[in-house]
RNA sequence: GGGCGUUUAGCUCAGCUGGUUCAGAGCAUCUGCCUUACAAGCAGAGGGUCGGCGGUUCGAAUCCGUCAACGCCCACCA
């Protein structure tokens, strides 16, 4: 035999890939086709894939390669994310290893290194997603730092800056002492840790040895404490009404207020008020007129306020500071105590809430319009119920901090007066040219000085949708009016804050229309203990490698296969396995049509025909079936479906149906038809794995060059033939029943046998039925032989004569028993419910005539039990 | 502390508005097969009190209540 019994994946997948390549198949024009668009969740420039986007592309390229066989104007928009804090980390550990501090570098060197790594590291991921068969048209290839997409993000800065959505302010922020920038809320992960709970004594002013006690999880702020905060009617704490206390270790007195924010249940009753450092703090703070002294440095170190302590690290602070406090008495006990901590997203650093002077966006109007289109299901979310948790969040925004302390990304385009004043503008020359309107004085394009700082990276993805057809610069372009709003928008839930509402909000703002029609959130990628993929774990495959080891579409299936709708995806490698399988039985499936020798001469066999038209339907039933599934992005429903169709229907039923015998010529009009659906099985498989498909679609007939399954229409799911689907399900039935018996009877399948009908029976897939089972012949008889092996189908009887030595009366008899008893359980339970009269006057008619047709079958089929039995004992 | 979700076969999951073929699928398991496409395979089989309890109903995996376990999101209790 010429061709492999096993398929051979890594050199088709590139040779086809190449192919598709070549003849720019991915490559979309708007034309006057429908469209279909998807843009790209766009990964860090400098990563490299791991397992959720493998799931998430493999999830888009089977949307992309589905609408392009619709005959739709597919268009998958790929690209990169500048990733600033993470690519900036990045670059300040590289740096580090040769020595070089960021602070001693200019922001133009620094920016200078930051796109060497660019460069070198930048778009890796990108062609590891060729390897998966992603159909992105990489002629449209974007970075949110390119050329069109920064000055589409200036643009927007200064637009919402002129409808004054966006403002500056000293606010409370979370600052990350090890990136060294401010966070938006959204950035910080809050965890429970177990930790104490530290009770220090603060002297009362004016009263020897007398001490009020504060419970505190941090005791290093006590130097930025500026109050003692107590409920005005808690009795506990009364005496303390006016009275002034001292923060231990730095003998600093302070007032005593009163709020009713503190709760009288909780701790001592007395609260430590340290304005710079705690959210509710400063809230006091403003409302008290309180100092805010700020005692720690932008990189987590105490700075002068921090006393003796100035230069430590917060956390060597909070060491020391105990047994400080303890030497001084001034330390009453310490309790385990379990709270939560905010931590950096990114760097995971312990956040620290800092006053500081930031860049917000208003978020309330912007937000209106966003949260009433995935209310309304304008914008659809697979699975719904993220609609709650998008609600919610949309419904309780607070305003965006949208500035970093950081070089790599786009820089606030805000310049500073010298005199003071802020113009805004998307080049300086454009701000140049504002600031002379505005002031008074002489003033060149030198004394303006741009804002230090950069955007946050999610400023200008959320306007991704938009910017990579440049419909922010250049809103009425052909491509932006063709494209968008885009279809669907394949993404995880854990950026549904960070990204997914805040399209939908720039898809209103600057489109007036949705970013998108459609959401599908994937889940996560976990092992198979359920823990979620980590460096730190090592549990994380190398998609790579697993691509190599089982092909490209191995692991697509076994990806799909792991995930159905709404969950998280339990990954296991043995799922790929069984991806690799299928490809097998494909690729065995393909070998033995292609082997068929064909001849005109040969008359169809009638099981041929019936084979057909059996196939014919259940192919356009499964078809509809997956069109349906698709319909509710149930794409793992949906590859089950044609899983078993190619399987179980088409190569264990349909092709040993319409198989010629052994070394004989198959007739034309079967073979014609094989081929036809085994076209069409490929095209319904295409988008699950696209290569595997291509191959044997090329080679299933000779193509014409530039031809490709990628543009075949998908078959058509219509109405079938459900009479000819039931009897085959029937004859189905019978066949088993016939191979069960060679099973427990030991007869081997090349043994011929015959078979015998009782009572009432459709013959015809007779044919199939003796071909399937190895009969001679099928004939009704009254009575069946004595000692045959039978089994019943329905109320039908079939019985299989045996041989001397198979004989076994007993058996056969102990197995009827077995059946009549089961049955006659059966029977109870249904005349039950139709002795009760409520059920046969309540329950709708349908449902009562069906529990007397099961009351009739059943006692048909004891009848016809307990005449075998007295056959057999006769 | 609020909110949401999950709990069905050994595993991962389907089961829409309560009643038909409602207890299912794939994998795994077991049995028999190197049968002339495929042992990465073929043929067959077993396996579940639908998380617990209570209620509504003629009838509940499905509706209601409650409890439990797990998961997720949000929130300023030091």
């Amino acid at each position: 035999m010429e061709i492999s019994s096993k398929y051979n994946p890594v050199e088709v997948e590139n040779k086809w890939y190449k192919y598709w390549m070549d003849n720019k198949f991915f490559h979309s024009v708007p034309d006057e086709r429908e469209p279909y668009t998807i843009v790209i969740p766009p990964p860090n420039v400098t990563g490299i894939l791991h397992m959720g986007h493998m799931l998430n592309n493999t999830i888009q390229d089977i949307l992309v390669r589905r609408a392009r066989m619709q005959g739709k104007n597919a268009c998958w928009v790929p690209g990169t994310d500048h990733a600033s804090i993470a690519t900036e980390a990045k670059v300040v550990e590289k740096l580090a290893k040769e020595g070089i501090k960021k602070t001693d570098l200019s922001r133009d060197e620094f920016l200078k290194h930051a796109w060497d790594w660019t460069h070198t590291h930048g778009g890796i991921i990108l062609e590891q997603l060729k390897k998966l068969g992603a159909s992105c048209d990489w002629d449209r290839t974007t970075f949110t730092m390119d050329e069109i997409r920064s000055e589409s993000v200036l643009k927007v800065f200064v637009d919402l800056y002129n409808k004054g959505m966006i403002y500056r302010g000293v606010r409370m922020i979370n600052w990350d002492p090890q990136a060294l920038t401010a966070l938006s809320d959204e950035e910080v992960e809050h965890k429970e840790v177990n930790g104490k709970m530290y009770y220090l004594k603060y002297a009362i002013e004016g009263e020897d040895n007398a001490y009020a006690v504060v419970a505190t999880t941090r005791p290093e702020t006590i130097m930025g404490d500026t109050a003692m905060c107590i409920h005005p009617d808690n009795p506990k704490t009364a005496h303390l009404k006016g009275k002034r206390v001292i923060v231990p270790l730095i003998n600093r007195s302070i007032p005593v207020i009163e709020d009713d924010y503190v709760d009288i249940e909780f701790g001592t009753g007395c609260l430590k008020v340290t304005p710079a450092h705690d959210v509710n703090d400063y809230m006091l703070g403003e409302k008290y007129n309180l100092d805010s002294i700020d005692i720690f440095n932008d990189n987590g170190t105490l700075n002068e306020h921090g006393a003796m302590y100035a230069g430590m690290d917060r956390f060597d602070v909070r060491k020391k500071i105990e047994s400080d406090l303890e030497d001084a008495g001034l330390l009453e006990k310490t309790e385990a105590y379990t709270n939560k901590v905010g931590f950096s997203e990114r760097t995971k650093a312990v956040i620290e809430p800092k006053l500081s002077m930031q860049w917000f966006l208003k978020m309330e109007d912007i937000a209106k319009p966003a949260l009433k289109a995935v209310e309304d299901d304008t914008i659809k979310f697979y699975p719904a119920n993220n609609k709650n948790l998008y609600r919610h969040w949309v419904g309780n925004i607070k305003d965006w901090c949208i500035s970093r302390q950081l070089w790599w990304g786009h820089q606030i385009p805000a310049y500073y007066l010298p005199k003071g004043g802020i113009v805004v503008g998307v080049t300086k020359e454009d701000a140049y040219e504002k600031a002379l309107k505005m002031v008074d004085y002489e003033l060149s394009i030198d004394d303006l000085r741009q804002d230090e700082d950069c955007l946050d990276t999610w400023f200008s993805s959320w306007l991704w949708p938009i910017s990579v057809f440049d419909g922010i610069n250049n809103p009425d372009n052909e491509e932006i009016n063709y494209y968008y709003p885009t279809n669907d928008l394949v993404t995880a839930p854990d950026i549904i804050f960070f990204w997914v509402a805040r399209m939908i909000m720039a898809g209103y703002e600057y489109r007036e229309k949705p970013a998108f029609n459609n959401v599908y959130f994937t889940g996560i990628v976990r092992d198979i203990q359920g823990r979620k993929m980590s460096k730190q774990l090592g549990n994380s495959p190398d998609p790579i490698a697993l691509m190599e080891k089982h092909g490209a579409d191995g692991v697509r299936m076994g990806m799909l296969l792991a995930s159905s709708a709404g969950n998280d995806l339990l990954f296991d490698e043995a799922l790929c396995e069984q991806g690799r399988n299928f490809n097998n039985k494909i690729w065995n499936a393909f070998r033995l049509v292609k082997g068929w020798e064909v001849s005109n001469d040969i008359e169809q066999p009638e099981t041929a025909k019936r084979a057909i038209q059996w196939f014919d339907n259940i192919l356009t039933k499964a078809t509809a079936e997956m069109d349906d599934l698709f319909s509710k992005y149930r794409l793992s429903e949906a590859l089950m479906a044609v899983y078993k169709l190619f399987w179980d229907e088409f190569s264990s039923w349909y092709l040993e149906m319409a198989k010629p015998a052994y070394q004989q010529p198959i007739d034309r009009a079967t073979y014609e038809a094989t081929l036809s659906f085994f076209d069409s099985l490929l095209r319904l498989l295409h988008p699950f794995m696209p290569f595997i498909t291509e191959e044997l679609w090329q080679a299933l007939v000779t193509r014409e060059e530039g031809e490709s399954i990628m543009f075949a229409t998908l078959p058509k799911g219509d109405n079938v033939d459900e009479k000819i689907l039931s009897d085959f399900e029937v004859t189905k039935h019978i066949v088993a029943g016939v191979r069960t018996i060679r099973l427990e009877k030991n007869i081997p399948n090349r043994e011929e046998l015959s078979l015998q009908v009782i009572g009432k029976h459709n013959n015809i897939n007779d044919c199939v039925i003796a071909k399937m089972a190895n009969l001679t012949s099928i004939e009704d008889v009254k009575d069946k032989t004595s000692g045959a092996a039978a089994f019943m189908v329905g109320a039908t009887e079939f019985a299989i004569p045996l041989s001397e030595s198979n004989i076994d009366i007993e058996a056969e008899i102990k197995k009827m028993e077995d059946e009549i008893v089961y049955l006659e359980g059966f029977l109870k339970s249904v005349m039950n419910k139709l002795s009760n009269e409520r059920f046969v006057q309540n329950a709708k008619p349908e449902i009562v005539e069906n529990e007397r047709k099961k009351q009739a079958d059943a006692e048909n089929k004891i009848v016809v039990l307990k005449e075998s039995i007295k056959g057999l004992q006769g």
